[in-house]
DNA sequence: GTTGAGCGTT
């Protein structure tokens, strides 16, 4: 509950009710980020609630305490509930597994998508104001392919990542007197819908190229803090809140002495479950390492509530092998030279889609992941849903993303966090 | 009328 911050579900709203006029109303109480309105999707029509989001979450306390009537309607208030807290279910596994896909692939993009664009707004009023951010390399209005009606989202492009921290260290923008949120982009070509073919060059986002630099870790270490809870097996899933930037996978270094995931085997993870992808620094006890609770202060964004919550989730797999090392030069087999695999590892993404993943113990004991499995099901947590998940705004731990090289053997494991994991095997 | 939509183009 406390995860979903300023936002109030409101029920029972009149359909005369317009979202103006819920602001107008709950502005008495305190800014009002936003009010939506949802609507049935074929006929438009209300559907009888919408969302309330306080730029001050405090404020709930008191709108809770009080009646609300709006167009001579009583209606209801309550706290938002977080999809997973809407699921009486409650019994899969780890929800937040899938979810952090989202935000794994984001990661990489200097892609940032934005939605609730005013229908009036041009592309260059767009990218006017984005450019006070940064260099924009391009600019991207959605319009209906029939229709030509604006979609109301689109994206913006950068040519850094610091620029593209810098517009979603806060989720809504102001821009022509609208709001309009920002969030990364999903890579197009993340494929959550199947196709395999992807990179063919093998270019899988952020290996080796953006070596060095392109900040390895982008700002929001605060994570780090996180990292000291449990000890043992804990360690990394600190990483990433939002993207260990990943771009090589430089991390193991950091520090800490943890390691996670490096490079991997190159299975990805996939129909097994396995995220992670072993690797050389694995830690053994990876495999409960998702589980710290997120971070406290999350970064709040009234559309993905989940977040802040969030185990870290999944991804971490399987670590495996111990030592091993062996990048990618190794040989068609595992890498994992010493190790042998597979300790446990959880399934990290694919909590919806997939059986058998969400979060489910694998436990194959030592699974000798022999040469890359490259599985073609990879993509385990790719649902399509990929984009309410957003990892990375809300802080929930990274993400890994298993890829695998160009050799098409070895992976790269990332990591801890929910995993988006692709197989490499392009040959 | 009571728990959430939206992710591309060249």
């Amino acid at each position: 509950m406390d995860s979903d911050q300023g936002k109030l579900f409101i029920g029972g709203i009149s359909w005369d009710t317009s979202e103006d006029k819920l602001k107008e109303y709950f502005s008495k109480y305190g800014e009002v980020v936003q009010t939506v309105i949802m609507r049935d999707k074929v006929t438009g029509r209300p559907r009888g609630f919408g969302f309330v989001v306080f730029a001050d979450p405090s404020i709930l306390d008191r709108v809770l305490q009080d009646k609300h009537t709006i167009d001579g309607r009583t209606v209801e208030a309550k706290r938002a509930l977080s999809r997973e807290e809407q699921q009486t279910s409650s019994r899969s596994g780890n929800p937040n597994a899938g979810r952090s896909v989202g935000g794994a692939g984001n990661v990489r993009t200097k892609k940032i998508f934005v939605g609730g664009l005013p229908p009036t707004l041009t592309e260059e009023g767009f990218r006017q104001y984005f450019e006070t951010y940064g260099h924009v390399t391009d600019v991207v209005v959605m319009y209906d392919q029939t229709t030509q009606r604006p979609r109301g989202f689109g994206f913006i492009s950068f040519d850094t990542e610091e620029a593209v921290d810098r517009v979603l260290h806060k989720t809504f923008h102001e821009l022509n007197g609208k709001l309009v949120e920002v969030k990364r982009a999903l890579p197009k070509d993340a494929n959550p819908g199947g196709g395999n073919r992807q990179m063919g060059g093998g270019s899988f986002q952020g290996y080796g190229g953006s070596g060095p630099n392109t900040n390895t870790y982008d700002g929001r270490m605060e994570a780090t803090r996180y990292m000291q809870p449990q000890t043992a097996g804990g360690g990394f899933p600190a990483y990433g809140s939002s993207g260990y930037g990943a771009p090589g996978y430089g991390y193991g270094a950091a520090g800490n002495g943890v390691g996670y995931g490096g490079y991997g085997v190159g299975y990805g993870g996939a129909s097994a479950g396995y995220a992670g992808a072993a690797g050389a620094y694995g830690n053994p006890n990876a495999p409960n390492a998702g589980y710290v609770s997120g971070p406290p202060g999350a970064p709040r964004s009234p559309w993905s509530n989940q977040a802040p919550s969030g185990y870290g989730s999944a991804g971490y797999g399987a670590n495996a092998g111990y030592g091993a090392a062996a990048p990618w030069n190794a040989p068609g087999v595992g890498g994992a030279t010493g190790g042998y695999g597979v300790v446990g590892g959880r399934s990290s993404g694919a909590p919806n889609s997939i059986a058998g993943a969400g979060g489910e113990q694998q436990g194959t004991g030592g699974g000798y992941m022999g040469s890359g499995y490259g599985d073609a099901n990879g993509n385990p947590g790719y649902p399509n849903a990929a984009w309410r998940s957003d990892a990375s705004q809300a802080g929930s731990y990274g993400a890994a993303q298993a890829n695998g090289p160009p050799s098409g053997q070895v992976g790269y494991g990332g990591g801890y966090g929910s995993a988006q994991s692709r197989q490499a095997q392009q040959q």
